[in-house]
DNA sequence: CTGTTAGCGCATTCAG
DNA sequence: CTGAATGCGCTAACAG
């Protein structure tokens, strides 16, 4: 048994193979005995078109390409549940890659999609990237991009954020208020978008509150967690006066975590953990970490949305497009700061 | 700027196309001075072959399928990243779709793939699955396809899965050593490989260790959680003898040390609970919960691995080649369990 | 309403 | 070493 083809459903319908295409699209100008006859034979035969050889003829590959740092992520996880959702939807299918936050293999698998391989693009920007002339690219040759969650803001494109600022901002005042004054705040790269308004915003909130902003409670975290788990202890080590951290990122609030209980320093009375998150797990594990949970469902599913609108309409994806969704606080354990 | 062709290329370089593509494969019959210039104006012009005409002229399609109940569990994620790998590394790409454990999508997903839209198909079978008829169809058609951690035993494929039986019978052991005598074992779904391989651990373990086996003290999950954790309080609360909890998925030993804290109960002291997990959070954030880790991202290799082997060699996927590895018991708290 | 024909972009004959 | 011609499977334009 192998896949059988247009022609031979036709042959096998006595029927020329034009009429057995119309008739499986549901052309109006098949009568409804033919096209119910040629329905029925093909199921039969198992007749599947071969959607590259449709493709070439039509130009348009119902598939869309979601480029990613990596999995071991749980917001990422969940942005392809919904990217996954939207495209089941709309008839599409997901090619996925990972460039693992190099630059390098962000090039490689922009240069893969140069081909028309697929219809559109998903990007979350790898942290490692630094020219995007690989992505001007794409667009140059009419690929339309949506980038969600770590974006480049040089690239004009539609884009799906969270709340960076607004939740950078939370999350120091958050300290703030249960009594902090010496906030360490951790990033992943100065490059990345996410990071930058996160830092943008625990600056706003440290002005507000008229606490001084000191470079040195600032740590850009590596790729390595073993690395990052020995910075934040020497900090720790270096700055007993840290009474608070704000990490901007899931990893780096684990670690701080792991620090702070290798020194023996006990979470959250002498210091306080702040820190993004979407695993249930670490809320539901750690009461004593307060966490900052993104929409990461909604965003796949909404950049995957923007993007199917430009791709059916025929657009362009306008920066205008560009939705900005609010991150949640939990803070199990704020009771406990304020009481302090 | 559009889609540069082979046509134009062979235009722009004054050859014949079918020079310009022997030139592009590196064939041997094309002299190393046009070799290099056809090179050099591809570059220069952008040039990428299409991928969907060399597939209908060649029937490969460089492209897998990956079909998953989910993504919110860790441990697909990291399989995802190990396909991934082998992927990129053996030029393929990679279509990916969930099933969200339902039979049904599993049919309409495999249907899809009927088609010849890949070269073959890595499967972790949804826990709604019930015939299999939809696979065997594949399978007639030469799709090769190997199924990882959730297996169907009746579709004669190669599997790649984890020492589910021993790691069931371990989980038990450890908590039998620990001086527990009724351990509740919670389990997602009867039909599932994974699940009653590690209940058979669980009853030989309980043999062994001359416990006898309570039905009532077996509990299957749902899909929802917050059933999950109803179901689980309810018995605890109606069997306070329960000392120890076997949770063969990590969102069940979430749940059953959710229950735990919600009724009260100490951990590990009153309860021990040993649950699947591929989080490194959980093991970090809850010393309490011991951990058996499955090398998620080691199967996906392997399963991808034994996959491209297949395809590469035009041979079918064959049970013979299957693979079992090792799960690892983490065990932060068996100091305490073995104290008391 | 149905059949004939041509061509999507590429790679592979077969001829030179 | 290079070029011309053919066809992968499908669809759309053009006939009838």
């Amino acid at each position: 048994m192998s896949f059988v083809n247009l022609k031979q459903l036709a042959g096998e319908l006595g029927l020329a193979s034009s009429t057995v295409s119309r008739a499986m699209r549901d052309s109006y100008e098949i009568s409804t005995a033919t096209r119910e006859r040629v329905k029925s034979v093909a199921r039969q035969l198992n007749y599947q078109p071969n959607p590259y050889a449709s493709c070439l003829r039509n130009n348009v590959t119902k598939t869309i390409g979601v480029i990613l740092p990596q999995l071991d992520n749980h917001f990422f996880s969940l942005a392809i549940n919904g990217i996954e959702e939207v495209a089941q939807q709309n008839g599409y299918h997901v090619l996925i890659y990972l460039t693992h936050d190099s630059g390098e293999q962000e090039k490689a698998v922009s240069k893969y999609l140069t081909s028309g391989r697929v219809d559109g693009i998903l990007l979350a920007l790898a942290s490692g990237t630094r020219g995007i002339g690989h992505l001007e690219k794409l667009k140059l040759l009419g690929v339309p991009i949506v980038q969600f969650d770590r974006v480049n803001e040089t690239l004009r494109t539609a884009t799906v954020t969270t709340d960076d600022y607004a939740s950078g901002y939370q999350a120091t005042e958050h300290l703030l208020r249960a009594g902090c004054r010496k906030v360490a705040h951790l990033l992943v790269s100065e490059s990345l978008s996410i990071s930058s308004r996160r830092l943008q915003g625990y600056r706003a909130a440290l002005a507000a509150h008229h606490v001084p902003f000191d470079a040195d409670l600032v740590l850009t975290g590596t790729a390595s967690n073993d690395e990052n788990l020995r910075r934040i202890a020497r900090l720790l080590t270096q700055r007993p006066d840290i009474d608070g951290i704000f990490a901007s990122v899931e990893r780096l609030a684990l670690s701080s975590y792991q620090a702070c209980q290798q020194l023996g320093i006990a979470i959250p009375d002498a210091i306080k953990i702040i820190g993004f998150s979407n695993m249930e797990t670490a809320t539901l594990l750690a009461p004593a970490l307060t966490t900052i949970t993104q929409p990461a469902y909604a965003i796949g599913k909404e950049a995957a949305r923007i993007l199917f609108q430009a791709i059916t309409k025929h657009k362009p994806v306008l920066p205008a497009q560009s939705l900005e969704l609010k991150s949640e606080l939990i803070a199990r354990a704020s009771t406990a700061c304020a009481a302090r």
